[in-house]
DNA sequence: TCTGGTTGTAACCATAATTGTTACAACCGT
DNA sequence: ACGGTTGTAACAATTATGGTTACAACCAGA
């Protein structure tokens, strides 16, 4: 488990919903989220919660509750997904500073972060090029 | 500490045994690397151990051992170096196979692996943009 | 007003990745 | 034979990830 799934089961709940809701259903609980996705309800209920506070989806409380969507799936692009559940960088530079006494150590540091700002830019170029929509046609495709 | 060091640790290192060789010296020790990095040996040695079997490093034992280039640090990438170090991929499936019998469950695995493989090749083709050569060149212009 | 189903979130656990550390056999120039 | 270094195993400390239980807050409808 080197990588995670975050952005798989952000996409697969964002995704179902839109299907879902496409179909005629006004909400979707985590519950029925939880088992398409073959997870705990709470894990999507973790997820949906930061996709909630980027806009992404929407939730009803009380009876008859359950999660929308903010935004139709041809308008959401797996980087808004990406951007709504990753904090971190995918590369990370020294745990401990490297020693300031040498050449490289004391230069090595905004050397590799200059190049990896590059990369994270590509990925989330590659990201940006991609919408639910995409996704959710490619599903329906294959089926 | 989401994402690892590794390829930063290995272009440092690298890097420094280039540098040294160019200033006339033979063969760096670990622990030479392991002061600049600051860090443990061992850390340093296993990443080179990687590294000298994808052709990258060269190691001479016994007495007034270390390590050397393999190649000069014009013709290595931080592609090739990612290639060495990292066996698996940025983002991962599901960690547990979702329902087959839905839609979405039974698709969206493909779907987002094809999404994958973009993201990761955007991601090699931007490593493979960068010599050590030029991230020498950057820290020694830095200086 | 009460009931029942759902969200939102905290708390905890198991597993695994990452890095640091100790230890030691294998190696080889001198 | 000596001494310094590699190569690698073994173990520990810290953290990330995902699963699970628990429960208060919430609210439509009876």
């Amino acid at each position: 488990m080197s990588a995670n799934s975050r952005l798989t089961i952000a996409a697969h709940a964002l995704t179902w919903i839109g299907l879902y809701q496409r179909r005629g259903h006004e909400v979707a609980t985590s519950e029925q989220i939880a088992t398409s996705v073959n997870t705990n309800p709470v894990v999507i209920r973790r997820l949906l919660a930061k996709l909630s506070k980027a806009g992404l989806a929407d939730s009803r409380r009380g009876a008859g509750a359950g999660w929308m969507l903010a935004r139709d799936l041809a308008t959401i692009t797996l980087l808004d997904v990406y951007q709504a559940i990753e904090p971190g960088p995918v590369f990370a530079l020294h745990r401990a500073t490297p020693d300031p006494e040498c050449v490289v150590g004391h230069g090595i540091g905004p050397a590799m972060a200059a190049v990896y700002d590059d990369v994270e830019a590509a990925l989330r170029r590659e990201l940006g090029k991609t919408t639910l929509e995409d996704v959710l046609r490619d599903i329906l495709k294959a089926a």
